[in-house]
DNA sequence: GGTGTTTGACCGGAG
DNA sequence: CCTCCGGTCAAACAC
């Protein structure tokens, strides 16, 4: 709450499922922003690791952290840069705008 | 008191 | 038509 989460907006957790194997767990988010529709789900293996984050729903709004945001904000911008042809990425219009961003558990692990 | 999280149940589509 | 599974909602609880 209050702070803002990898993405830099502000999530609200509607539903979490365990689909697949039993280690693993699909938690089901949604923007809290009024105007957005923005969706979001969070893969988590065994040891409720984050080891993939599929975005459905693009916000239509910029981050709440509109002061001094810049400073901040590691490196993960919302689209994997990384990604070759991502300019179907900007397909706001095109009815289903997915990225799977695929993080690094051994951050954590 | 308000907002977000948790968990179970329900619904719709696909096979 | 029946069953399974993905996706969403709602009530209760925690902070």
């Amino acid at each position: 709450m209050l702070k803002t989460t990898s993405d830099g907006y502000n999530w609200r957790k509607y539903g979490q499922k365990q689909v697949k194997s039993p280690e693993g767990s699909w938690s089901y988010y949604r923007c809290t922003f009024s105007d957005c529709d923005a969706r979001k789900i969070e893969c988590c293996n065994q040891s409720n690791h984050v080891i993939e984050t599929i975005c459905r729903i693009h916000h239509n709004h910029d981050p709440p952290q509109k002061v001094n945001f810049s400073k901040e904000r590691p490196e993960l911008s919302v689209e994997p840069a990384n990604g070759s042809n991502n300019t179907a990425l900007a397909v706001a219009g095109s009815g289903l705008s997915e990225c799977v961003l695929s993080t690094s558990r051994e951050n954590l692990f």
